[in-house]
RNA sequence: GCCGAGAUAGCUCAGUCGGUAGAGCAGAGGACUGAAAAUCCUCGUGUCCACAGUUCAACUCUGUGUCUCGGCA
């Protein structure tokens, strides 16, 4: 099979619905490598809490994108795709074909949209921001933003601190409107021809999954992964040590919770997360749904495509 | 067995000086352009334990029963 050179297929879905194993199964069947989108898995050292797959369940499988930084390393969705385009086309080029794996809408988003021109976030002017938001009240920077970018002010909550903040940032930085600038660029620079493929559940099925998953992760070792992190230095202040799953083991290890508190949380904020993926998967209207077990109707559909 | 306290949403509980009820959590829906495993928004009808009594009207008052949790035996 002779893969387009621009053909890449996304296998996504809300978290413990099984996507590495069905891309890993997939690319032992058609010849292909996996390139993970999951916005943790990338970090080194950060292994049984962002469920990333072990050397046996890759079964030879290439895995494109695991631990590439460390937590301390800046990493984002413009920074992902930096990485993930010239690995993309590599393996397009020796004709093999690319499974994009992982449950981070806004890396899928940007990866096949690309995202508008802006110089990179700028940790001064941020910081900035954000010290102001909090001692002034979130009113003075909505406020402002209202008067810079009226349309965008509108769509955006009050509440919402990131938002506003990072649209004054954007502003400060390009001397431009964000709305304008996403406006103008709606992720149309499109380097690739996606088939978009997503794995669910039942609610019911999936809620079980995780909290079993949740409960397996502090069995195996989570606990022991985070004091390890925590003495090589990385604070908790770090933006992937306030993740899912090491934010809970934490507040285990600083007996702010018991240990079976913390479980609980930790499967609460699982099944939390999974619900916003579904959320934003669900507006995707190119994406195709498939119960991870029908195995052969997605092959069929990927073999078509391709 | 006796003495207390309680029984109201999936859970923990508030409340109605008698006019069929509301918070938190859980849960559901949504938004999303360099924090995205982040951030933010919206959503609350249920035999008010059962039966009888009083009353125009009882989830609310009275009685009895059942169950639960304390304490004493």
């Amino acid at each position: 099979m002779r893969p387009d050179k621009q053909k890449i297929i996304i296998i996504t879905g809300p978290t413990a619905t099984g996507k590495t194993d069905l891309a890993v199964n997939l690319s032992l069947d058609m010849g292909g490598e996996v390139v993970n989108c999951d916005s943790m898995q990338v970090y080194k050292g950060m292994d049984i809490g962002t469920a990333k797959p072990l050397p046996e369940e890759k079964k030879g499988i290439p895995h494109h994108l695991l631990d590439v930084v460390n937590p301390d390393e800046e990493f984002n969705a413009s920074v992902y795709r930096e990485y993930a385009v010239p690995v993309i086309k590599d393996i397009l080029a020796r004709e093999k074909i690319c499974f994009v794996v992982g449950g981070t809408g806004l890396y899928i988003k940007s990866l096949l949209g690309g995202l508008f021109e802006c110089p990179s976030s700028d940790p001064e002017i941020r910081e900035q921001l954000l010290i102001e938001y909090d001692k002034k009240g979130k009113d003075i920077l909505f406020e402002r933003l209202k008067k810079l970018d009226p349309v965008y002010a509108d769509t955006v909550h009050p509440n919402d601190r990131v938002r506003i903040t990072r649209a004054l940032e954007v502003i400060k930085l390009t001397g431009q409107p964000f709305s304008a600038l996403a406006a103008d660029h709606s992720f149309k620079n499109r380097d690739f021809k996606p088939l978009k493929i997503c794995l669910y559940h039942e609610r019911e099925i999936l809620y079980e999954r995780i909290n079993l998953r949740s409960i397996r992760m502090f069995e195996s070792g989570l606990v022991d992964e985070t004091r390890k992190l925590l003495k090589n230095g990385y604070s908790p202040d770090l933006k992937p040590m306030k993740s899912i799953g090491y934010r809970h083991a934490i507040d285990y290890l600083e007996n702010r919770m018991s240990y079976n508190e913390s479980i609980e949380l930790l499967q609460r904020d699982t099944r939390r997360y999974a619900k916003r993926q579904i959320t934003w998967f669900k507006a995707d209207t190119e994406m195709l749904w498939f119960y991870p077990d029908n195995i052969n109707e997605i092959t069929e559909k990927v073999k078509e495509f391709i």
